[in-house]
RNA sequence: GGUUCCGUGGCCGAGUGGCUAGGCAGUGCUCUGCAAAAGCAUCUACAUCAGUUCGAAUCUGAUCGGAACCUCCA
């Protein structure tokens, strides 16, 4: 393996890590496909965004000044691409007996606080298809004069035997169209309007009670899915941009629509890297709503689902999630959970050991080659589990600090440095305690409890000293002995 | 049926030819009034079979098992 000194990007596309290359540095365009918001987003949803928000924030580390784009489908999201597909808002709308607008605000604002919750950085651009209804016309338009696009009453078409005649499509997903033929599923034997199966819609006529349509040289319709996200990411971050990321289940059709959608309205193969990342399974299946294995951030941050043992935090969650690579599927369990509550205390805690430590003279940690080294697992696309394995190594080093080791001021600055960077900046992990409030006043009791207890330890009065440790840990507070002082802190 | 990927110790999970992953759990020891934390030491591996090679978890082939996608999906 040769030494990793800049980014490489695991690229889709060409199944290959690629040397990280950015269109026009130090300009980075990054493009995430968002949600539907037609109901709650659930464990699976979080962790593909959370992949990207890492690969965004390492970005920005590295000094790449990154425009984040990532949308919301609040229209044109069909059940399926038949006659009778029928837009996921609406039908919820109705199933809710309320505006689809209400829906998308609804399940908007849900997506929200729960990407809030665990700690995701806000995109810096949240673009909606609702609001690109024009520009979506206008590339169908561009799309048609090209002569890749048809219409058939009031939809129109992506017309893929016609793309495929220059291009390739199949080219991200691996497909080959011929092979897409020989297929004998039942569903695809067609007796609807387009010409060819494998065509999609990128304008859908609407029927007389849809809520949400807009007007169009077609007549009244709404815009097909794969193609908001062409329109959005042309707008905001060219005709061709760097990295686009999405679920592996996205990847066929629907990247490689946009992809054909592109090269069919501006001729351009739009994005430099694709990256996609996998699945969360839970007992080796992937999590979704229809097979009702996916659990909400409510339900698992109180443990309150029939899979769960105990309720786990948000940021245990998202350790978890890290401690895996972002290509590779990551099955649920209770067992793993609960491991990684325990490596990410000890984390935290060798972090908060950092800012407690006397420096000593001379120092016998080699922080440096630590920096390297989680530098080298970041750039080789995104490693996050090698990346935490050797803060773990840090964290030993950490603790031995005193017996051991030894480390300096300047060191020990460094060091510090380096584990907020690393953790809660590049990671995005954070502390996550009870809520801290600004009021002196727990600290000061705090101090004098101590203060109480030590006395009844020097006068050897073990049932006393030990009554008040057992008192507060009811109260959700421990306290650790050392060698000359006490200390205390919340428990989960 | 087609395409792609995966199978690592009790659990999770890195690792693409030789040398250490890491976390959690277990065992022994140190520290400690006890406990917790921490440190030191230590035990469980590479689905199966065959091949290539001085050497294979890593490359090749076959077998078995699992997953994702194949127009709802993050």
């Amino acid at each position: 393996m040769p030494e990793i000194s800049s980014l490489h990007i695991y690229n889709s596309l060409t199944r290959k890590k690629e040397v990280f290359a950015p269109l026009n540095p130090p300009f980075v365009g990054l493009y995430v496909c968002g949600p539907t918001v037609y109901s709650d987003v659930h464990l699976g949803n979080v962790r593909s965004f959370l992949t990207f928000d890492v690969v965004y924030r390492y970005l920005t580390y590295l000094g790449y000044n990154v425009r984040y784009v990532r949308n919301i489908t609040d229209v044109g999201h069909l059940l399926d691409d038949s006659d009778e597909g029928e837009d996921k808002i609406e039908k919820r709308a109705r199933l809710e007996k309320i505006e689809p607008m209400e829906i998308v605000q609804k399940y908007t604002n849900g997506f929200h606080s729960t990407v809030n919750q665990f700690n995701l950085i806000p995109p810096s651009i949240e673009p909606t298809a609702t609001g690109h209804i024009l520009e979506q016309i206008e590339m169908i338009q561009r799309i048609i004069s090209n002569g890749y696009g048809y219409e058939i009453n009031g939809s129109v078409y992506f017309d893929v035997k016609k793309y495929a005649e220059k291009h390739n499509y199949g080219e991200l997903s691996g497909r080959k169209l011929d092979e897409l033929l020989e297929q004998t599923r039942e569903e695809l034997a067609g007796g609807d309007e387009k010409r060819f199966f494998a065509d999609f819609a990128i304008w859908k006529k609407a029927s007389d009670d849809t809520i949400m349509k807009w007007d169009s040289p077609w007549g009244i319709g709404v815009p097909g899915w794969h193609l908001e996200c062409s329109v959005m990411s042309t707008k905001y971050l060219g005709q061709e941009f760097d990295i686009h990321g999405g679920g592996m289940d996205l990847k066929f059709p629907h990247h490689e629509c946009e992809i054909a959608q592109s090269i069919g309205a501006d001729g351009i193969s739009p994005v430099k890297y694709w990256m996609h990342g996998n699945m969360l399974t839970v007992n080796g299946t992937k999590m979704s709503k229809s097979l009702g294995n996916s659990f909400l951030p409510e339900e698992l941050i109180s443990g309150d689902h029939p899979l769960l043992e105990k309720g786990y935090s948000p940021m245990t969650v998202r350790f978890f999630f890290l401690q895996a690579n972002y290509k590779s599927t990551v099955d649920f369990s209770n067992e793993a959970l609960q491991a990684a509550e325990k490596g990410l205390k000890r984390l935290m805690d060798a972090i908060k050991k950092l800012d407690e430590i006397v420096s000593s003279e001379s120092s016998s940690i080699d922080v440096d080659s630590l920096i390297k080294k989680c530098t080298k697992s970041m750039n080789d696309d995104f490693n996050t589990p090698v990346t935490i394995a050797h803060l773990f190594d840090g964290v030993k080093l950490i603790n031995s600090i005193h017996h051991f080791q030894e480390i300096n001021k300047k060191d020990q600055k460094k060091l510090r440095d380096h584990y907020h960077t690393f953790v809660f900046d590049i990671l995005g992990l954070k502390e996550e305690n009870i809520e801290t409030s600004n009021d002196e006043l727990p600290n000061e009791l705090m101090e004098l409890i101590i203060n109480l207890r030590n006395q009844s330890k020097e006068n050897k009065d073990w049932g006393t000293a030990d009554l008040i440790r057992d008192e507060l840990k009811k109260l959700n507070i421990s306290i650790k002995d050392n060698k000359d002082s006490s200390t205390w802190n919340y428990e989960e």
